[in-house]
RNA sequence: GCGCUGCUAGCUCAACUGGAUAGAGCACCAGAUUUCGAAUCUGGGGGUUAUAGGUUCGACUCCUAUGUGGCGCACCA
């Protein structure tokens, strides 16, 4: 039940006809039109641009073909109670009674439904987000990604696709090796008493491998730590395993779960880098050849090779990648490939994954990569997360990962809660730095939108329990005949607006715009309540302690697009704070 | 040097994929609580949308150039 929908084709239909009788011409695409909300000076409740976008080709000014079909388009429709031309040549349209208690009816019986895309065509999507390296527990930089992979995968799912979530687990190469070095000395710290070597600056120093390191001391009894050559295998198995542990309950106490999880490691051994380069090599997409170095690098110690290399120029990279370093041994990026390969395989319509913006140079090889296999454009589509610059008592807060201080998943989710977290980090669009501020996301108040949407939630909840009937149980009616006021009505245009808030977050992968619009609804609730103060008549509950049925639909329809929402966001609505 | 990305009120940000008089919050000023919960609301001041061009009925939105901030530019992952 999208209202612009409905009108776009409803006057897409009109103008056609008019084209098919002689009476107007057409240009060659429609999708120059549009239908709005109009301005709030304008006391309308939907517009359109047909005019202006017909004007041209016509040749008659926008103003004389609106005032030609606006008597036609009221002549169609038995809920248009006003129909007028504004300015440039807009055309303004006011329902009637009937078309409001119709559309209250609507999405009152049917709020489940109620927001959800049925244009676009069910897809199976495969969405990679956080992916970070199994060599300690998530900090606050890894949230903003996980948070929008999430909810970008609720909003897809709220519209009937499916969805994988998948975590890659990059479990092979040098940085593993560190990982599990460091894990092994701090083994022999507990064993033995040698001390970790805290000036190594290739390991990790973190305090969680203590615990990472007691624990596989406990668990594996049998295991003689003496060589670390002997164990190194079977002890990154075991570290890997430790680490993606405590990923887990990071991710968990976020609210996240992943599906699946992959492993780098599998996929290597599994041969499937050389499948993908065979297949790559028919292509003609792969050959040896050398590249320039980097400017940045002066030229000193950029040594020139001949490598293997994929032909990323050809998709509009800069510079050809390689897939093989000296040793023979694979690249981070030829094991991507074949990861890539992999999900390709298993045949969805879509791949998402969601990057952080350090990774932002990496979009165009491996996209390219994806469409060299694939045969088809934007089959992949990389979505970048900013930073998030902390801020705690006014003041940037900054994190070292060499001195092993920064702020983890778990002290962030301790301090101010999963739902702060989740409502602030999406809050903004994800191409802009995020301000973090702890003091001001701790706080109950104005500052912070989360409360501001939930209290919205709880007054509507206040009233329900004044009045005794249970919020969560399905109200019945069978006679939609109101009366709605012009704060009433206004409200309900907010709402009539959440299909294409839920349209626009979908299509371009925008899940900010769902908290903005909750803030904007609940803005529009808190105003109208107020007005109960001053006036007795606009309260919910009258004098007699008697709710009308009228208002009790009308918060009930409220509560429902809140509740949906902020079930997307993935935090709660509690009835009582 | 190259690439990606941003630049909107004093501050933090919106603006429905080109629409009408660019909107919120914070801060500032002035008001509203015998309440259906003040974790709220009402009103006020505050803008050449970084700058200069271009595209068109119409530009914060698209294009070009410049300035400026962030990130990236490996055989790392």
């Amino acid at each position: 039940m999208n209202i612009f929908d409905i009108y776009l084709d409803k006057i897409k239909n009109l103008i056609k006809k008019l084209n098919d009788k002689g009476l107007i011409e057409l240009p060659e695409s429609l999708k120059g039109i549009n239908v709005d909300i109009p301005p709030p000076n304008f006391d309308y409740d939907i517009s359109t641009n047909v005019s202006m976008v017909l004007s041209k080709i016509n040749r008659k000014s926008p103003l004389d073909i609106a005032n030609q079909l606006i008597d036609l388009i009221k002549k169609e429709d038995s809920y248009i109670e006003n129909i007028t031309v504004a300015k440039p040549g807009f055309i303004n349209i006011k329902f009637n009674k009937t078309y409001w208690n119709n559309f209250v009816k609507e999405i009152h019986t049917n709020y489940k439904k109620f927001g959800v895309n049925n244009k676009e065509k069910k897809q199976k999507y495969l969405i990679e987000f956080v992916s970070a390296n199994p060599t300690g527990p998530l900090h606050v930089g890894h949230c903003r990604g996980a948070i929008l992979g999430d909810v970008i995968s609720n909003i897809l799912l709220f519209n009937n696709h499916v969805v994988l979530k998948e975590y890659y687990v990059n479990d092979y190469g040098n940085q593993i090796v560190s990982f599990t070095k460091s894990v092994f000395f701090r083994i022999k710290e507990i064993l033995n008493n040698e001390k970790f070597p805290i000036e190594n600056p290739d390991l990790y120093p973190g305090d969680y491998l203590i615990e990472i390191a007691k624990n596989i001391i406990s668990n594996n009894k049998k295991l003689n730590f003496d060589k670390f050559e002997n164990i190194s295998d079977k002890l990154t198995i075991i570290a890997v395993s430790e680490s993606l542990k405590l990923i887990k309950e990071n991710l968990k106490s976020l609210g996240i779960n992943h599906d699946n999880f992959i492993s780098e490691t599998n996929i290597v051994n599994n041969k499937e880098v050389e499948s993908v380069i065979s297949k790559l090599k028919e292509k003609d997409f792969i050959y040896q050849g050398k590249i320039e170095a980097p400017k940045s690098e002066n030229g000193k110690d950029w040594v020139k090779r001949k490598q293997l290399l994929f032909k990323s120029t050809n998709f509009g990279d800069d510079k050809d990648r390689a897939l093989q370093k000296s040793d023979k041994s694979w690249t981070y990026f030829a094991s991507d490939v074949a990861y890539h390969n992999n999900k390709l395989d298993r045949n969805f319509d879509i791949l998402i994954n969601i990057l952080g913006a350090d990774h932002a140079g990496y979009i165009k090889r491996i996209t390219s990569a994806v469409e060299a296999i694939s045969g088809t454009k934007n089959k992949l589509i990389c979505k970048v997360s900013q930073l998030v610059k902390l801020i705690k008592d006014g003041k940037p807060f900054k994190m070292s990962k060499r001195k092993g201080d920064y702020i983890t998943v778990e002290d962030l989710v301790s301090e101010v809660g999963k739902d702060a977290t989740r409502f602030i980090m999406l809050n903004r669009s994800s191409d802009v730095e995020l301000d973090f501020d702890f003091t001001k996301v701790k706080e109950k108040s104005k500052d912070n939108p989360l409360y501001y949407v939930q209290y919205c939630y709880a007054r509507i909840s206040s009233v329900f329990r004044h009045v005794n009937i249970d919020i969560n149980k399905e109200l019945k009616f069978n006679n939609y005949n109101f009366e709605y006021s012009k704060d009433e009505i206004k409200i309900l245009k907010k709402i009539s607006e959440w299909p294409k808030c839920i349209e626009v977050a979908s299509s371009k992968l925008e899940p900010h715009r769902i908290p903005i619009y909750l803030y904007e609804l609940a803005s529009d609730f808190h105003s109208y309540w107020n007005m109960g103060k001053d006036n007795t008549d606009k309260r919910f509950i009258n004098e007699k302690k008697i709710i009308s049925n009228e208002k009790l639909v009308f918060l009930k329809i409220i509560s429902n697009v809140i509740k949906s929402g902020m079930k997307i966001v993935g935090v709660d609505t509690p009835e009582k704070m």
